[in-house]
DNA sequence: ACATTTATGTCAACGGGTTGACATATGAAA
DNA sequence: TTTCATATGTCAACCCGTTGACATAAATGT
């Protein structure tokens, strides 16, 4: 049977209430004493229990992380990035992929609300508004929009769009295509969309959108990509709000005899180390990821411990542009 | 506050046995106050406190997930599947990325007892073999060797290897170099190396091994990588035992001027979705992540419902050969 | 010599849910 | 009528660590 701390205070010679005390750096202690107790827990492997620690000071130092999955670089980078300033602080972290299945999503939202978690990242779909604020929990959202109370922090959607929409123009581009995912609801990423479609309004073209409904079947994927030669064959530019659409569709302009960027120049987003790794000459919008997952944490641990002060609605962070050959 | 069972058992009109009667199913219930507890415990918003429940029944099924980065393609894929297949299964998942740090790796070792997690699934270093096994933990490790009586799932690390090299050899190729990640222990995935030096020697070669420090610093990766060039400059196969290093090697050749794969043929190995598609091109070796995932899943669940009956030690998953054009 | 500070012990309540023991009461089957 | 399965309640102990109240005693300070 594991220790506990009657078990510690025994061996040592002195009561759980001093084991206690040890621990919890409370009243006095001489150094002898303390000296033994460590001896004892050492000696017996002792470990403190942290579930009957959490249930007393009703304090879990868990939050827990809801998105669609670590498959994608840019939420496994995102991932690392949150669990090790978590780590830092004190906090561990509970893992969700919803792979954005509202269902999924809420059945893990009851999971961390049962396990008490103090506080949850959500990256993922954003239907619930309901649910989540409900609960008064902690609650930081990532390029989401889940309800008026709940912050958001994400990278400047908007100028990466229009840096990206941009770019393809000042290129020469005339048919410019954008490759999103399903367009739902009003996320921020969605204004990377928007920004697009500004940019073409205000040059005088139409904008052509292509959606793909799944981020995890690469078949389909391709599918949907492919009726953009067919339906668009004059396509010379294209913007893929994530790097994966944009990999798949330089892959399928191969497949179709298309030169990139002779013939068509292509412009992703998110700039993933892995993406930088396997396609270095992918010219890209770069998320950075690392302050994103800062700034979520902060602000979150604000919250969970109590700082009410108003924090921030909106958080974008700057992007870049990384010019690889692609456009 | 949050509800607690006493408060739904006053509104519903009942006991707080009742209401966990209700909750656990057992005992004689009426469908009608069934009914009544679910209504009052909607009403409420009420959810089970699961640190409660995990302090009684000394099981918290939580699972720990100790590997070196999410960011890696390879984990961050492993991860989903752990994940998702933990869920499924009632397990949720504690995430801790070591980065193959020894000290992270023990910290978050001990994090994972204190929190009671019922078992350990462990892809990283490998030195801590004392203190995986003094506790007695259901402990399954992905690809590394902790202690003879820790189950250890992997891909047919050797098999992999060989296919690579061979393919390597009947393409001709005259200087063939291995690049790999540091070699402190003995790893099954060392087991690639071995087996690419084995198939060298039978061939009356000299094995060329370069090793990669930080899998998480392209810069450093680029200087090893360029070493090759001036140190081996009649290299025409490279083997490199992740797709990361053979991307950063495919790039290193590009700025040598070298083309792949007509002066230079590479082979990866992993074989991650996302490196299909950012650089389906590479021939790589795919490993079965899922499989991976499940199997070792399914060992660590065993163990932990205490099905003692022993556990395979070494589970070797098939791989395959994926044909790009790189070699 | 007396007041404080330091050091430790005992004890009980608490956090929230679970469970076994036992009591009671209804309705149905024998 | 008796028995039994069904249905619910009360109560207390338990899981493990924390904490406040209170007691005791030695060491230190004045």
């Amino acid at each position: 049977m594991k220790p506990k701390i009657e078990d510690v205070a025994k061996l040592a010679g002195v009561s759980p209430t001093t084991v206690s005390r040890v621990m919890n750096n409370r009243g006095y202690i001489s150094d002898e004493t303390r000296e033994k107790v460590q001896n004892a827990m050492n000696e017996l492997n002792y470990f403190p229990n942290d579930v009957a620690r959490s249930l007393f000071n009703k304090r879990s130092n868990i939050i827990g992380l809801i998105l669609p999955t670590t498959s994608n670089p840019f939420f496994g980078e995102l991932t690392f990035h949150l669990e090790n300033i978590c780590a830092e602080m004190g906090y561990k972290v509970l893992l969700c992929n919803s792979l954005n299945a509202i269902d999924k999503e809420e059945k893990y939202l009851e999971m961390l609300l049962r396990n008490q978690v103090d506080g949850i990242i959500v990256g993922t779909h954003n239907r619930g508004i309901l649910d989540y604020h409900k609960q008064n929990l902690a609650v930081v959202a990532i390029d989401r929009y889940l309800s008026e109370t709940i912050p958001v922090v994400g990278s400047d959607n908007y100028e990466g769009g229009t840096m990206a929409a941009e770019l393809l123009m000042s290129g020469g581009c005339q048919c410019i295509v954008l490759i999103d995912g399903i367009g739902e609801l009003e996320t921020p990423a969605r204004l990377r969309r928007k920004a697009y479609s500004d940019v073409m309004k205000r040059n005088g073209r139409a904008p052509i959108i292509y959606e793909i409904p799944e981020v995890f079947d690469r078949q389909s994927q391709q599918e949907v990509i492919s009726r953009i030669f067919s339906e668009h064959p004059d396509v010379d530019g294209v913007f893929a709000t994530n790097d994966l659409f944009a990999a798949s569709f330089i892959n399928e302009a191969k497949r179709h005899g298309k030169e990139v960027p002779g013939e068509i120049k292509v412009i992703g987003y998110d700039g993933t180390e892995t993406a930088q790794t396997l396609m270095p000459e992918l010219t890209t919008i770069k998320q950075p990821i690392a302050r994103i997952a800062r700034t979520a944490i902060d602000i979150l641990v604000k919250k969970i411990e109590g700082d009410m002060k108003e924090s921030p609605q909106e958080t974008r962070l700057p992007v870049k542009i990384v010019k690889g050959t692609t456009a």
